[in-house]
DNA sequence: TTGGAATGTCAACAAGACTGACATAAATTG
DNA sequence: CAATTTATGTCAGTCTTGTTGACATTCCAA
């Protein structure tokens, strides 16, 4: 076995030369068009874009949500959020509820048709996650998810934590 | 040990599950918006965009490119790459020489500005790359890279393999 | 009750992607 | 050599999706 840079202290820090790093900056970039791949020309069909797919993601994964929820997960502008949102709701893929307690807030459902897109979509990710998974391991995916959890900016991984655990 | 799922064949599939994959999905989300975080700060204060960082990077990686070939890797018309070339060029971070064997194309080159901007913005990147990597060990980082290798459309796995090699 | 905070809408603008049409120069092919 | 293809650049126009600014509504707390 190789030992590696003999740095003082005996670990091996292979890993962590600017070449690996670099290398999985790149790795990042390429994957990144390949998830987002499949969903953007099932949109592009429909007349929408990745903002929506997002939109409508995350409204399935958390019906009722507000839009101010939505704005933090998503991280645009209420304005710009807003634009998405009309249209899906012009379109009937989306449903807005006022706010019982609260009537300033409005309250986002997908309709069945916004569900059959979402599902769609999510198919389509989801074959090409599944192929890399299987192809890659169950291993490698443990690994794939800490380093994608350690990259995360901490208000994001707080996002992600409580999406994981309502998915279960 | 749990075993999984007893389906026929005694393999555990269940990271393979929808729940699973859609985890995945949402920490690739969560997990790009941080990888391109600092960089997107550095280049607002400059009056750039994520399409400058690019052509930036990849510049950097092949000296003496053609504008072909970094269609290709970026997967835009020549028509938004020019946009940003022009630009760059402008303002003294890239050089452009006329081919001497085929005068038709154009070589992209660094110039030293160019080449500190690129120093600025992978340092940012790698930084959050390594804390990441770091924080993850070893076993994981190969499982990442595993992962996105196998998420990539084949063509850009290509280019990620050429740039891969050419790395050491 | 009144003023500030929260929420959402409308309007206008900018970056960066796209298509289409066209120009130029060089290389290649018949 | 003429015709075609290739590589690149440019102009014009459109679309998505981000931005700010201004404003209306609603709630809550001093």
């Amino acid at each position: 076995m190789a030992e590696g840079s003999g740095i003082p202290g005996g670990q091996d820090l292979l890993f962590l030369t600017d070449d690996q790093l670099r290398n999985g900056i790149e790795a990042m970039f390429f994957a990144y068009r390949g998830f987002t791949a499949d969903p953007d020309r099932i949109l592009a069909e429909k007349g929408y874009g990745r903002a929506h797919h997002r939109a409508i993601h995350f409204i399935n994964r958390s019906p009722g949500t507000t839009v101010n929820n939505l704005l933090s997960i998503l991280g645009v502008t209420k304005q710009s959020l807003n634009r998405v949102l009309r249209t899906l709701i012009e379109d009937g893929l989306v449903e807005n509820q006022i706010g019982t307690r609260d009537k300033r807030e409005r309250h986002l459902f997908l309709t069945d048709a916004g569900a059959a897109l979402e599902q769609e979509l999510s198919t389509a990710q989801r074959d090409r996650m599944r192929m890399a998974f299987r192809q890659a391991g169950p291993e490698a995916v443990a690994g794939f998810r800490h380093v994608l959890e350690a990259m995360m900016d901490s208000d994001l991984r707080r996002h992600y934590a409580r999406l994981k655990e309502s998915g279960r």
